[in-house]
DNA sequence: ATTAGGG
DNA sequence: CCCTAAT
């Protein structure tokens, strides 16, 4: 699991520091124990392992600046925290130090090394973590003899530093971390010696180094090689790998306070901005939000930030390359964010299952699909998650006349006679039979004053009362109309109600009358009974309508299945004000408008 | 607040 | 149907 102390020694001796066992596939167990080595930098540059008293002093100072202790970031990331014992760079929490300064169960590493060096300094479980200490100006403590000198813990957490076996090092910190890091932080930098030390006080981020600088970084990192040539992909992985318990999305990676300094500072923002409105969204169906994951490029985050790593580390192609070439991620409508949360209500309010991790988000030829596991003959498998819950009312409410208005009567209906004043009795007929309606007829005075909008057309098939007048009677102000199931009532959705064919009609006519666009007035004068139908929905429908017309070769078959046929008089009517409405000849148009309002008054 | 258009 | 941008 951690090196012995002969590598240790060796490690000393060479002053590269290698992470190896880089078991990061399988052994992440929480419980890991990671414990970190000081070490001090001599003035040679090489390592050397503290000494009791610096440990001592270290643990001071540790517990002096435990108030002000920037420990980890952000208290969920720490909770979700995984001990990466293949990454290098970790942060250091106070908690590992504390263990460290605590246990006695180290182990008898202490042969080989200067004998100064007791026990508790050799410690190393778990990974192989070497924090050193420069000898540098950061003086803690005037006590302190000679050249030993000891880094502040503060800086020292912050300001870790990553050796790799090939000598190149990182300035880990200011690549990723922002904000609170020293000012001073140059400093650190020169002690830390080794000729190939390509460290340049201050500067070397991942931004500035070559392919294959990155690649052997990436190695340093991962232990493992990667061919991967494509310049962000490496440095986001190697991002990634470095603060390791962080996703890193495709588009950039967030720390705490969401800022970064280097790198894709654009993608950043991008992802800054597009992760700000995700705070309501999803956690369980931790599909990250980036558009992708529901566009189906399915770049499949399901999983485990590093499994992931490390599943597509070698991929160069699941991302673009380097130039842009990409499609640009769109930040996730407000839409999107919506439905996914619907997604969660379901899943954490609806499902039955006690076990929510048994439910999850595929993508899936493009959509996102949530499923539950089941098993089936002993093994596991996923299915399509559905709602057991029962999706609407269990009758007596207004819903089954809602069922048989919309669809049943609308379509059936074949009135023999255009009298809608007539119709109450029928219909209150139909309607009580169903229980706990209120028959309804209030609506028919309105009915009336309505009359001077009656279609023009009313040739065959016209009206008998509309069934939606049913609805806006009595106390519906209604939207009320209580088909809805709660999900949705809550989500806010409006219901699909299907266009019957005399709401198509009536919106012609209302066009017919006021003109393409007029869409408030047609709402206001010619749809005041229909509650539902914005003037957007009138919108909608209008162009919908435009479009079948259009393309009116629909005759052939090319209807589509769930909707109803559209009387052909209707589309004609359509098309002739589309063409009207047209850029061409406005004027012509707008002058056949007003003759044939008139002529319809003279009608009428 | 309305409209036009895209999704 | 929803969302946004533009008026």
């Amino acid at each position: 699991m951690f090196g012995n102390v002969k590598d240790y020694g060796e490690t000393f001796q060479d002053s590269i520091f290698q992470t190896r066992n880089g078991s990061l596939s399988s052994t992440n167990q929480i419980g890991n124990p990671v414990t970190y080595k000081l070490v001090r930098v001599a003035g040679d540059g090489s390592l050397v392992p503290a000494t009791d008293e610096e440990m001592l002093e270290v643990k001071n100072l540790l517990e002096k600046n435990e108030q002000d202790m920037p420990v980890l970031p952000d208290p969920i990331q720490t909770e979700e925290y995984i001990p990466d014992e293949g990454s290098p760079s970790q942060f250091l929490q106070l908690e590992n130090f504390e263990g460290f300064f605590q246990s006695e169960t180290a182990g008898p590493y202490t042969e080989n090394l200067n004998s100064r060096h007791e026990s508790k300094e050799e410690l190393m479980n778990g990974s192989q973590m070497l924090f050193v200490l420069p000898d540098t100006k950061f003086q803690i403590s005037t006590e302190l003899s000679g050249n030993v000198e000891l880094v502040p813990s503060k800086v020292l957490l912050q300001e870790p530093i990553l050796f790799s076996s090939n000598g190149c090092s990182i300035n880990q910190s200011t690549d990723v971390l922002n904000a609170t890091a020293s000012p001073k932080e140059p400093a650190l930098s020169t002690a830390a010696s080794k000729p190939d030390f390509s460290r340049v006080p201050g500067e070397i981020s991942l931004a500035n180094l070559s392919i294959k600088e990155l690649q052997e970084t990436f190695r340093a990192t991962f232990g493992r090689e990667t061919t991967s040539k494509d310049k962000r992909w490496l440095k986001r992985r190697i991002k990634m790998g470095l603060i390791n318990s962080c996703v890193v999305p495709t588009t950039t990676l967030t720390i705490n306070d969401s800022k970064l300094i280097g790198g894709d500072q654009d993608a950043i923002d991008a992802f800054s901005k597009g992760t700000v409105d995700e705070e309501t969204a999803t956690e369980s169906i931790d599909t990250p939000a980036s558009p992708d994951g529901i566009k189906g490029h399915s770049n499949d985050f399901g999983h485990s930030p590093v499994e992931t790593f490390v599943d597509h580390y070698s991929g160069n192609e699941d991302f673009e390359g380097e130039d842009g070439s990409a499609k640009r991620v769109r930040k996730p409508t407000r839409r999107y964010i919506e439905e996914t949360n619907e997604k969660q209500q379901i899943d954490g309010s609806m499902i039955p299952s006690k076990d929510p991790s048994s439910i999850q988000a595929v993508s899936s030829e493009g959509r996102v699909v949530v499923t539950r596991m089941v098993s089936l003959a002993g093994s596991r498998i996923q299915v399509p998650y559905v709602s057991h819950v029962r999706r609407s009312r269990p009758r007596e409410n207004i819903m089954a006349l809602g069922e048989f208005r919309s669809k049943s009567w609308e379509v059936k209906a074949a009135p023999e006679e255009g009298n809608l004043n007539l119709s109450p009795p029928q219909l209150s007929n139909d309607v009580n039979r169903v229980p706990g309606v209120k028959s309804a007829s209030r609506c028919v005075q309105k009915e009336s004053d309505k009359d001077h909008l009656k279609p023009i057309f009313t040739d065959v098939d016209q009206e008998m009362m509309e069934p939606e007048l049913l609805d806006s009677s009595g106390d519906s102000s209604d939207d009320n109309f209580v088909d809805a199931p709660i999900t949705q009532s809550a989500s806010g959705r409006k219901l699909h109600r299907a266009w019957t064919i005399s709401e198509v009609e009536k919106l012609v006519e209302g066009v017919s009358k006021y003109g393409v666009g007029k869409w408030t007035e047609i709402k206001k004068l010619s749809f005041s009974p229909y509650t539902h139908r914005t003037t957007v929905d009138l919108k909608d429908k209008w162009r919908n309508l435009q479009k079948a017309s259009s393309s009116n070769r629909m005759e052939g078959g090319l209807k589509k299945h769930g909707s109803m046929a559209i009387p052909t008089h209707i589309m004609l009517q359509v098309r002739e004000l589309a063409q009207k409405q047209s850029p061409i000849s406005r004027v012509v148009s707008k002058a056949r408008v007003v003759k044939r309002s008139r002529s319809r008054n003279g009608f009428l």
